[in-house]
DNA sequence: GTCTATAAAGCGATAGAC
DNA sequence: GTCTATCGCTTTATAGAC
């Protein structure tokens, strides 16, 4: 028994965790409509384009989350704490592995044309936010953008191995030598 | 117009690129039947467990390849250039990033439990004959673990990153950058 | 806004002729 | 081995009552 959600905020967040576990083409609105305890019809009055406003709206919402608590605390606030808490949120995010990650999930074959912009934005802004933080850290600039792409791109593969091994503590590890490679350490 | 496949072999081939492009959700029976020239008869001919058994086929395939080419090697030649070798072949296998890994794309959401075994094995043991030969290559055993997990992932991240922003030289960043890290500095 | 009913198309799978 | 035809079901999407 599901109960009805409350408001198109919370119905964008379910609809979030079953793209995540099913993916795009394995989420079917039969299962959408199971999930959210909505029927299709009020499915198609929240998002008349159907499935893929839907996954629209989900990406558009993580987008905006990782915008507001990662990538503009990267950019303005100070820089070393900034990467501190950049990791702590990632793993709370992430829920230290357990949790996919959508955007690179819908990055991998067919499903990216659909989402192109969004996929290519997300990573875009991450790494660039995040090399912006390490260079005034004190790293050098072409450091700084290698090593930000490290980071991103170990944290989509911390996240596909923790789930192929069923193993929480590889993403953990994964964060935790990321995060120490952060540090200053010449 | 598809040229008719010549044999069980490349049939598999195909269905792979076609698993890999489209997901196992988004790889109808209508698709493969039109890029393998097979007609659906044809098709349950050689694959009576249907969808399923063509996945697994695909699966048993690649992970074949990799025993042979990469696994093996690393455990029974000489490990410096067995390593090495390793990150030739990856380079080659993934075309520098523009094919995606099946495995790790099957690892994530509600398709890994069809196939859990085969995708916990493949991971297991590239990680372990990677670890098996760092060690003998003379990093400490348990530095030799880490920094396998630590290629592991950051291959299949670097292949994400680089699906995601449409550019083959992240995975070729990543690769050179756990290539250097494989080689003993201290 | 939410529901049920239904349309039209596509799905995986099977049967049987050749 | 390969094909066409077809089954039964599910899919996305729409219509219209309430």
């Amino acid at each position: 028994m599901i109960r009805p959600v409350a408001g198109r905020e919370q119905i964008v967040a379910r609809l979030g965790e079953l793209f995540r576990e099913h993916g795009y083409e394995g989420a079917s609105l039969s299962l959408i409509s199971a999930r959210t305890g909505l029927g299709k019809g009020s499915l198609y009055h929240f998002f008349p384009g159907g499935k893929e406003e839907m996954a629209g709206a989900v990406l558009a919402d993580i987008d905006g989350w990782f915008e507001r608590e990662i990538f503009a605390p990267l950019r303005q606030d100070d820089a070393v704490p900034a990467i501190a808490d950049m990791f702590d949120a990632v793993d709370r995010y992430f829920q230290s592995g357990r949790r996919a990650c959508l955007v690179g999930a819908f990055a991998l074959g067919q499903t990216r044309g659909r989402f192109a912009v969004v996929i290519e934005a997300y990573f875009w802004r991450w790494q660039g936010a995040l090399a912006n933080a390490l260079a005034r850290a004190g790293h050098r600039a072409d450091a700084a953008r290698d090593l930000a792409e490290e980071v991103v791109g170990g944290i989509q593969g911390g996240l596909i191995l923790a789930h192929a091994l069923d193993d929480d503590t590889v993403f953990t590890r994964a964060l935790a030598r990321l995060r120490a490679r952060c540090a200053i350490t010449g």
